[in-house]
DNA sequence: ATGAGATTTTAACGATCGTTAAAAATATCT
DNA sequence: AGATATTTTTAACGATCGTTAAAATCTCAT
């Protein structure tokens, strides 16, 4: 047959579900791991279903057989790591309106960064095919990444509503977001220009001072005009 | 031989550097350009000596007789279009001192944009390549483009000279150019996320807007700094 | 024009790429 | 246990990759 059966896929045995080894993980999620793994390092044309395959300690074949095509595949894996993201980002709106800009902002932060940390591959990846997704050429994946920064603007846009200063959420969220991308998602670069070890709580640090120190204004304003208008 | 003869390159009849016809140039200025067309198209890994042969309308082994490897043919280019950028960069500041803050940063935007759209490979290679500029993988190209982050925030520094408030100035710098880079270098793809044509007026109108919008309170803060420890 | 040297073309190398097909191994059900 | 369906392995395809070597062509001083 051409693919996985798709008819029952959950019908093994509970008990076998044990995915505390990492041994017994299903194949399918195997491959999606180290797919996110290597597509982490390096961009779309130049990652290989052969590095995946290794990384997932599988033979390469295998992988067309869970997943038709390397477009398909780098596609879930845009998915996978985009649900993540809008999963973690709309908690991270909790509780804001209450605290002044200073400290609402602080805490976003806070909140963006924790989950930068524990899940450093998926900005990478974004930041990795940013550039390449506004091409005319339609990998399926790259589609993906467009929406995402669609709804992370959308995201932002329903948690601070105001219809006024459209136009200030829009410059303000895709520049934070690019900022945050790019500083989170090619830490390594910028943490060697700046002279701190790559992971280093040194890094994160400046880049928290640095976003707050070029955002912190352009909140306080945005807000004071939402304050004005109403 | 292994290479192009280095000893009496210009030695060719004056007459004969008539460059107005494209067809006369140089090969290796037509690898050059051709391999500053496929760069800003792929990165490094993703694009190909064969890719560029074909641009430059030669076959692609006398590529290797010009360059060595392809890492050192990107090597050259980076440099090529980071020359390009510093040349230009240093004029960005002329008269600037004159103007007030708001004045000020508009012309350096203005100035900053008229050399990308003169130039627009330049930003997209660098876009293209920065996030793997920070692997351990040491491509003399990658090399190149850290440089050239470190060079334009020291430009920065010495246009703007003040001692007192150096990590303000790093985290604005930096900041800046990084957002220039994403805007103007990955046009297209934040063009379709706005809903404007690529190219478009509209598209630099939105970008300068922006630009203005993120960091003319900043730029108002360092100043005021500078006029209040003096 | 002839020979020397610089440049370009042609052919080919070993390696890796995505994908396919068939064989082998494993799991599932009667 | 034996038949059936699912998963995995093995082998191979055509294409492209960077690079090298040798042949062919061109340039130019003598």
């Amino acid at each position: 047959m051409a693919g996985p059966k798709k008819i029952k896929p959950a019908k093994k045995k509970a008990s076998d579900q044990r995915v505390g080894r990492n041994q017994k993980k299903p194949t399918r999620e195997k491959i999606i791991d180290a797919a996110v793994k290597v597509f982490a390092d390096y961009p779309y044309y130049a990652a290989s279903i052969r590095m995946i395959g290794k990384a997932a300690e599988i033979d390469h074949p295998l992988i067309n057989y869970y997943f038709p095509t390397k477009a398909t595949l780098f596609e879930e894996v845009i998915k996978h790591v985009t649900d993540e993201y809008y999963q973690a980002n709309i908690t991270w709106f909790e509780g804001l309106e209450e605290q002044n800009p200073e400290r609402g902002l602080s805490l976003y932060i806070d909140r963006f960064f924790d989950f930068a940390v524990k899940h450093p591959k998926a900005l990478r990846i974004v930041a990795l095919n940013l550039v390449q997704a506004g091409d005319r050429e339609e990998i399926p994946g790259y589609r993906r990444i467009r929406e995402f920064f669609t709804n992370t603007k959308e995201s932002f846009k329903n948690a601070i509503p105001l219809q006024e200063s459209f136009r200030d959420i829009e410059m303000f969220t895709i520049s934070f977001n690019t900022l945050a991308i790019n500083y989170l998602g090619a830490g390594p670069h910028y943490a060697k220009l700046l002279g701190f070890e790559p992971g280093s709580g040194q890094y994160f640090s400046w880049v928290k001072q640095t976003m707050m120190f070029v955002f912190l204004p352009q909140l306080k304003q945005i807000i004071s005009e939402k304050q004005h208008t109403r």
